[in-house]
DNA sequence: TTGAAAGCGCTAACAT
DNA sequence: ATGTTAGCGCTTTCAA
């Protein structure tokens, strides 16, 4: 199983009867080679089926088109969206993705090191947040680097996210506004910038209106712990009127719990919230109220942030927020 | 913006006063260092935040430890399930996953060379076929690739996927026994051996027991094409009163558009079956019967198949049937 | 426009 | 056990 060894430029150049450099010109489109010889060129890599090795490339030039693509959470469907779309946006600029994934309960700061070693051109974070240990070993290294999906209060990264705290503002005077009078939240992972956002958030418009407290259980970002903490909340003697969940995946969770488990009307007897807006979410059976955070703008945004670093215009950190929409359907009376 | 340079075994090499390739040995595990000298390196490395540049290894190793991972129908949210898996189980072994999605409607022919330029140890490619034509490059660049979920029948290419014709038979056998009279289908892509080995099992087991025809409809492997599939089959005069669904994303929108487009019992009106078992499949609402693909088994074998040819000792081809299992919930009189 | 030569950061003989 | 040397496949000056 010795591997035929693939050609090289310099088979070409012999081929087409040039100096190896010509060949480089040819294929980096630097222009400067007459069509004729263009023409002998591509004509013999045709025949040798010659392809430019972008790991000689980069390691010369210095330049690289891999961008890392760090993945925490996998339960969570969002994210499967968050990654398709950052893979096909990333190959239309004919860049590639090497994609790797934080193991449940380890942080990136054991993967990031890794990336590095790739010398790709940028990082995108998704789903987990960055140490500032590692901010500093970016910025040393000179690796541009991006959060998505969490705020970063401190270090030199860049980071989109969506704006929680009007959203889940809006979601709770619209639960007010609607007469509902328990509440109850179930959260995400508890350190994370967009449990920490909306959980603030649910509580000082609570706070406001008079409501100085509500029932919290932890959902995990998955199903199964939504059905769990939905279970818990609603056999509770005071059973809160009104769920809102930080992530649909487990408020799908919460509204399954709610209605086979328990037997209760959903929104007649209690209404459900999520965030995010997962493909599920619209479908019949949940016609989940959620609020739609807008993937394709963040991810957009993403991009042009790490590609405007990555190609030296953009100095600085900056953290943008794109603006989240209630999707309003019928698991909540609101 | 320009980047600081990365510190480079040289670099090491002087601070820790020894010779560079002596830092090599250092950190390929070689072992021939003696401890004072490589507690040396170690600090130095450590002082200097070196490590390896993967890439140069590559280059002059000729052995790459990425894999192209190259992902087609991203719909499905059976496809997330296996690519984390994949990934995973990658990094457990300190391989990489180089990432490619083909676009929708696109063919894996175009992206293939691309995935080449990596110098990859072999490619994954997972949910989409895989032309004579580009079996042979592969060949001919003598990178090792294995489809997974599809059968080859042709190229010296190793896939793996689910034994479709049994688990589909016996599905078709339950349903007949149930008493069903009124067979339908809603496939996935028409040119997909999943598709084609499917519908010759269901197809077959029916004819035997005398069904000589049955409704048929594109399924699109979608929620959306399960939908409007559904609505087709079950507004006909002449009602399916079992459908047998290629994948379960679409089984779902099947069943949706039963229950709420069209009023019908599951499975009082119509029996539904699915395949794939998706963690939506589980939930209450749908309770979906279904045949289960032992996503990890499939996965593990793969991996195997793969390494084995990339480390040199598998040469030939084979393909690899994992059994599945019919998971008997009760969308299906079964 | 083309070629010669240097070098990216490393591994792998080959010496010592 | 360590150093010397060559070279992986390319881009990029520099000359011609």
């Amino acid at each position: 199983m010795n591997r035929p060894k693939r050609a090289t430029s310099y088979d070409v150049a012999a081929a087409a009867d040039v100096s190896q450099s010509t060949v480089s010109r040819a294929f980096s489109g630097g222009g400067k080679v007459s069509s004729e010889v263009l023409e002998r060129i591509q004509e013999a890599a045709r025949k040798l089926g010659y392809r430019p090795s972008e790991l000689a490339r980069t390691l010369i030039s210095r330049k690289s088109n891999m961008v890392g693509l760090v993945m925490g959470d996998t339960n969570n469907p969002f994210y499967p969206t968050v990654m398709s779309e950052f893979t096909q946006e990333l190959q239309k600029i004919g860049r590639r993705v090497l994609l790797f994934s934080v193991p449940a309960g380890q942080d990136v700061d054991a993967v990031l090191p890794e990336v590095l070693q790739y010398h790709v051109a940028g990082v995108i974070i998704a789903s987990a947040t960055i140490s500032s240990k590692m901010a500093r070993m970016l910025k040393s290294e000179g690796t541009p680097a991006l959060v998505f999906n969490r705020t970063i209060y401190q270090g030199s990264v860049n980071s989109v996210c969506c704006a929680n705290e009007p959203a889940t503002r809006l979601v709770a005077q619209r639960l007010l506004k609607a007469g509902h009078k328990r509440f109850a939240m179930v959260g995400g992972q508890a350190d994370t910038s967009t449990h920490i956002e909306r959980r603030r958030a649910f509580a000082e418009t609570l706070g406001r209106a008079g409501i100085d407290s509500f029932d919290e259980e932890p959902g995990l970002n998955s199903y199964e712990g939504g059905f769990a903490a939905g279970l818990r909340l609603l056999k509770k003697k005071r059973r809160p009127d009104a769920i809102f969940c930080v992530c649909d995946i487990a408020a799908l969770g919460v509204l399954e719990a709610a209605r086979h488990e328990l037997g209760l009307d959903v929104p007649g007897d209690v209404s459900i919230v999520g965030f995010d807006d997962i493909p599920a979410a619209s479908w019949p059976s949940y016609s989940l109220t959620t609020v739609r955070q807008p993937v394709k703008k963040m991810v957009a945004e993403s991009l042009s942030l790490l590609l405007g670093q990555i190609d030296g215009k953009e100095p600085a950190r900056k953290t943008v927020r794109i603006p989240g929409e209630l999707i309003v359907r019928s698991s909540a009376r609101i």
